[in-house]
DNA sequence: GTCTATAAATAGATAGAC
DNA sequence: GTCTATCTATTTATAGAC
């Protein structure tokens, strides 16, 4: 039982983990399509059949990239989830967590626009996170009603709120890429204040139309 | 003077805006750098050979698509452009024109993220198309403002709310190009008059952080 | 104006040496 | 675990016949 040296195995797993992060780069930038696998071995130093003996085929790649990412905020917060419209406010530090990760950010909006081809093979993927992640908005802003914080909504409007949210972050993340200068942690900032207020019930004088 | 009769070149402009009409679907559907020559020209009907007549290279064939649809509203309304919070809603009928011109609406998602790579040949096209958007966005605020139709905003609050309008049409169009169910039109719809709502600068009692 | 043919580069994937 | 070498397919682009 001599665990602490079990060497051979180590490289591979330094080397697969290389990979994986150059992968996440170059499919970011180009794209999956466009993105080859003879530019992710060059950058990484090493030739494409050496990439061959990590993953089976490009889309193989493609699928532990995806898998490698999936834990989405276990790379960000140990636990300690906030509630309420905290956890709206919250959303401010992952914007500023995508700052930091600005390749991560590149391939979900990158993969998100081409997972647009029903035949891309991201496609399911996608379409299932954007689904996971509009119900754990949707619970957030469920939580903030049943906290009183926010005023009662319907449930599909509770769904309609949780849709913007992430059109909003995603339309802002863009604008970012284009524009480094962009400052997306104070924009993203003032939306989610402007929603909260207008979720949070003041008086409104009625609107006849 | 017989200009009745110059046909040598109508076979040419009417295949050319064949082409045309092609490269918008492929570059929508699969990006500028991974979309191919050779698939256009074959859902076209023609060998690459004959592309090469028309356009001097794959990117001039991209220029000339992006010079093609530069005048977005052009190919919608016939002038008569509204004022006011009624140019706030009138986003709306934006949104009907893009489910009717999927594919025009695809080509400009799928570009703006692909020119996040500073080396993307439609990189200068794409950012100058969003500051001139977000121009024309402000204006429309600004307009509302002046009219008394919006509570009077600070021009940096007016370039936020402009952005904001970008951020979140963009986002709920690809949410609409994943999943084809999505309302975009009724969920868009909802956004604006929440956005006039929240501006219109009916009384609010203050809130002290 | 479109074709066939082909050049030159690059793609993903595999076989076998070390 | 990585290399060299190679296969097959696809890419953009060009040359020349019709």
């Amino acid at each position: 039982m001599t665990q602490t040296k079990r060497g051979p195995y180590k490289n591979g797993i330094v080397r697969r983990r290389q990979i994986l992060d150059k992968a996440v780069e170059v499919f970011g930038t180009y794209g999956y399509l466009a993105g080859s696998l003879r530019q992710i071995a060059a950058e990484v130093g090493v030739t494409p059949a050496a990439l061959a003996r990590h993953f089976d085929s490009k889309e193989d790649l493609l699928v532990e990239v995806l898998r490698y990412w999936e834990n989405d905020n276990a790379h960000r917060t140990a636990g300690a989830e906030p509630t309420g419209v905290a956890a709206l406010r919250d959303l401010t530090d992952l914007m500023e967590y995508h700052l930091r990760h600005r390749g991560f950010l590149q391939l979900f909006l990158t993969l998100g626009v081409e997972a647009t081809n029903p035949d891309h093979p991201a496609r399911q993927f996608i379409v299932e996170r954007y689904a996971s992640t509009r119900e754990g908005f949707a619970k957030r802003i469920q939580d903030a009603i049943d906290a009183g914080e926010l005023m009662p909504l319907p449930p599909e409007q509770v769904q309609s709120e949780a849709r913007l949210l992430i059109a909003a972050l995603d339309g802002f993340e863009l604008q970012w890429l284009l524009d480094p200068d962009f400052d997306l942690v104070s924009e993203v900032d003032r939306f989610i204040e402007a929603t909260i207020r207008r979720l949070e019930g003041t008086p409104r004088l009625p609107v006849d139309k």
